[in-house]
DNA sequence: ATCCTGTTATAATGACATTAGAACAGAATG
DNA sequence: CATTCTGTTCTAATGTCATTATAACAGGAT
C-alpha cells in the first residue's frame, strides 16, 4: 500500500490516511470493488494504531466511499455515474469557499484559480 | 460586523472567524487598511471570549493577512498584485487536493469541478 | 489622567487524537 | 471442525487542543 504518514504533522493520522486512499482511488490506483487492506495489518504497515486505521475507514464508510462488512472487510464502492449527493456537493463546496476566498484575498484572479484547480486535477488523474 | 458563528460546529471558533473575515477581504466588504474592531469588541459581539478571537487574529497575521500594530489594533493589509508567495500557494495546493481528490471519487469530472468552482468564486466576489 | 488597546500569564474545563490491552463473534480457510 | 483472521466493543491512560475565565501590565488615543 503506497501510504506515508507524517505523525509530527497538524493533521490528524485518520485524515491524513483517509485523504491518501482517496486520492489513490481517485487517481485508480485502488478500484472499486476491490478489499482494502484489514485494519490490523494496514496499522502494522503504517506503524499507528488499529483503532487510528478503523477511524480512517469509518470516515471513508460516512462519505459513502467504501463499504465496511461486518467481521469481513472493507470494500471500494463504485463510483457514481450521477455524480455527487446534494449533501456531497455541499459539503465539497462548503469547504472550497474559504480556501478560493483566501486565494482571492492572496491576489489571484479567477483565471488563476481555475487553472491550478486544473493542474491538481491532471495532478491526480495522471500523476 | 456581519459574522455568524456556529458555536456547536466541528470547525473551532477561530477559524470559522477567520475565514469569515478573510470571505469578508476577498468580497471587497471590508478593505485593505481598514482597522479591525478590536478583539474585546469583537469577541463582545459574538459572544465569546476575547482569546478566541485574538486567536483568530493572530492566525491572519500569519498569513500576512492582516498586520497586527502592539497596542493599537489590527489593519487589513493590501492585496498583493503579484499575486501569491510560493508558501502560500503551496499552502492552497496542499488543502486543495484532498478536496478535488474526494470530488472525483464522487464522480465529478474535471469540467463540473471547474464550473463549481467558478461558481463559487462568483458568489464571493459578486455576492 | 483616563480609557482602550493588545500582551502575557495562569488555570480550569471539556473535547479530541492516539495508543494500549483485552475480549467477543462472525467469516474464511485449512 | 478447529484455527486464524476479521471487524466490534469496551475500558483506560496520555497528551494536546479549544475555550473560557481572571488578572495584571504597558503603550496609544482622547
Amino acid at each position: 500500500m503506497f501510504i506515508q504518514i507524517e505523525p509530527t504533522s497538524e493533521i490528524p493520522i485518520y485524515t491524513q490516511l483517509a485523504n491518501q486512499l482517496i486520492e489513490l482511488i481517485a487517481s485508480g490506483t485502488i478500484k472499486p470493488s476491490e478489499a482494502l487492506p484489514s485494519v490490523r495489518s494496514l496499522a502494522a504497515d503504517l506503524g499507528v494504531n488499529m483503532h487510528t486505521v478503523n477511524k480512517a475507514y469509518h470516515e471513508l464508510e460516512k462519505k459513502n466511499i467504501i463499504e465496511i462488512i461486518p467481521k469481513s472487510g472493507a470494500v471500494i464502492n463504485s463510483i457514481s455515474p450521477k455524480g455527487p449527493s446534494d449533501m456531497q456537493l455541499d459539503l465539497i463546496k462548503l469547504h472550497l469557499k474559504p480556501l478560493i476566498a483566501e486565494s482571492i484575498v492572496y491576489g489571484m484572479d479567477k483565471e488563476q484559480i481555475l487553472s491550478i484547480t486544473s493542474s491538481i486535477i491532471s495532478e491526480i488523474t495522471e500523476g
